[in-house]
DNA sequence: TTGAAAGCGCTAACAC
DNA sequence: GTGTTAGCGCTTTCAA
């Protein structure tokens, strides 16, 4: 048995396809038109029938698809999923589909992808980039057809982006510890181009003080993007006889691995060691113990950037849209006082 | 600008559209009947101007969409994550698209997102159900379109379906905790038809000797389903005068929460009370204790769906295929022998 | 080896 | 108020 048709339901009430269309349509100028019997005849068909109109033929015909692209890195981390959530419920509240991808991590795949969205003829692209500069010839094509972008992290210029704000709250950060008596911070973060997170060297370098900043080079740990990278990045930092008081990682994934190798190695956190890093995804609040972190307000930024784009296709000329969410520093347990001696204490 | 059609090709090449299409189609037999010369000059055309066949009207005309449908209940729960993620990997390696959505949890919402796959055209669907049940008229009307449906999670007849098997194992980890010693043990599920699970009770209240059958039912705990309904509900059972030695929670997002709760009441785990749990995702290995858990290959499930769907697309006649993953018991940290006193041994 | 033409299911301009 | 009709961009016979 087939899906039924327009016509079917034509047929079946004895009126003519367009005035299916009109009874069917959101749009109210010819839905007015349509009087209430023959409106009510058609919508009973319709029930019947188990109508559904056809989302491909619909769009061809009228050139839109109320359908959104959005492509994240990769599905390991749980901030990008909060991104998708926020994302997805807000498109979903404002009648728009999300089509999704992820990259997995590989500019290959993200390239794919893209192309991908192109011929499904997504209205608009919400992008969290990784390799998007490797690709210049891809962005020229996005900006030839005019399809609006929107990209989650601010770096280029002229373009509608959306990111949380890192750059104070992270100094806000590195001010704690220093409060807490910290001269030796290390700063734990992915790959260059492989995880987000570049937005938050500048400022824990600048937060430094001048002694700090000349051990700093030893103290910028970088590793592979999974937790088990992050566990033996840590584990290898903490092995050493003398090791950081606190160390900043860039998300709580990070933080997991490095709360782990602590207690490999019997290092106490926060007693010996304080840990703060940045997502607050959902078992922040649960780990042993609780992780300080900076709260990203990942499903903002997700259903963010669906009301940017939306206002993009509403208004084609609207000036570039450029907005910050606030991150928040959440104190809870991994941070405090300083140890005093060089190696840990017993 | 607009998008360049296979109009603008052919113009430019001066062929026919026919000519352009057959050189695009992956159908080899159209293929070879172009020349090379021919070919090699459409092609060039064809990345000059950047043209990507429109999917939409490709489908339309063929009646073939090359895109799966998944539906999972919700995003919290990061066993769905690796379904989703081995679901989508393997579908790009067969060069099939995964239209993903998420019910929320809600009943209107996964109808919702089946009409809305349904209007799209999907070729198959792949469902995580939750309330299926509740809508015997969607069912019906996927049957009667002989929509191709794969279900995970193995309870209807005559559906194609994958799921891990768990009644072996979960009797597996139960006798775990009968030789450490336990005879109380506690089981902590989702609200029924909220989340997945339902299909280890049985073997559980199977594994139970008639003495702790008898205090079964107030071992049998159901929250809903967020970690911090865990939590509380842990707290709470923990918190009595008399708690149960061992406690098997229904995922290790549960775990988490059962965890923090004990560490809050300062219980030990494992000392003074045995966890284990179900998953096995990325944080289970990392958590202080590691958790003992049942891992469920959710990776496999979601690729081995996507690949019993496309099998099904190739011979609607197929006999109705049932795979199951085998899981596995992971011993780790969580468990161990039981204390002897009925109070926590401090 | 290529081209012409029909039509997938729908919308929107126009006619009645 | 409702029907007619011309395509949206593509694939696929059939004919040349």
């Amino acid at each position: 048995m087939k899906q039924p048709t327009q016509s079917d339901v034509a047929r079946k009430v004895g009126v003519s396809r367009a005035t299916v269309s009109y009874v069917l349509s959101g749009n109210k100028d010819a839905a007015m038109l349509i009087s209430a019997k023959t409106r009510t005849k058609v919508l009973k068909a319709v029930k019947e029938l188990g109508y559904e109109p056809d989302a491909r033929a619909r769009s061809l015909r009228s050139g839109k698809t109320a359908t959104l692209g959005l492509i994240v890195p990769d599905l390991h981390n749980p901030h990008h999923w909060q991104i998708v959530e926020g994302a997805m419920q807000r498109a979903q509240e404002l009648g728009y589909e999300i089509l999704f991808s992820s990259s997995s991590l590989e500019a290959e795949h993200e390239e794919k992808s893209i192309r991908a969205l192109f011929r499904r003829s997504v209205d608009g692209l919400i992008l969290l980039p990784n390799f998007i500069k490797l690709y210049p010839k891809l962005l020229a094509q996005i900006t030839r057809q005019q399809l609006p972008v929107v990209l989650i992290g601010c770096r280029e210029i002229n373009i509608d982006c959306i990111a949380s704000i890192n750059t104070e709250v992270t100094k806000e950060a590195v001010r704690h510890l220093h409060q807490l008596g910290h001269k030796d911070i290390s700063f734990l973060l992915g790959i260059e181009n492989k995880t987000s997170g570049e937005d938050r060297l500048q400022p824990y370098f600048d937060s430094l003080s001048e002694n700090e900043r000349a051990a700093c080079t030893k103290n910028i740990i970088r590793c592979e993007p999974s937790i088990e990278d992050a566990y033996k990045a840590a584990y290898s930092l903490l092995s050493k006889k003398t090791f950081p008081t606190a160390i900043v990682a860039v998300n709580d994934f990070f933080a997991l691995g490095v709360l782990r190798a602590a207690k490999d190695l019997n290092i106490e956190v926060p007693k010996d060691l304080s840990l703060i890093s940045f997502d607050d995804v959902l078992f922040a609040n649960y780990s042993t113990p609780r992780l300080s972190t900076v709260r990203l307000e990942a499903k903002l930024v997700g259903s963010g950037a669906v009301d940017i784009l939306l206002n993009r296709l509403k208004n084609k000329n609207h000036p570039t849209q450029k907005v910050r969410i606030p991150a928040k520093l959440i104190i809870r347990e991994s941070t405090a006082m300083a140890r005093t001696t060089t190696q840990k204490g017993r």
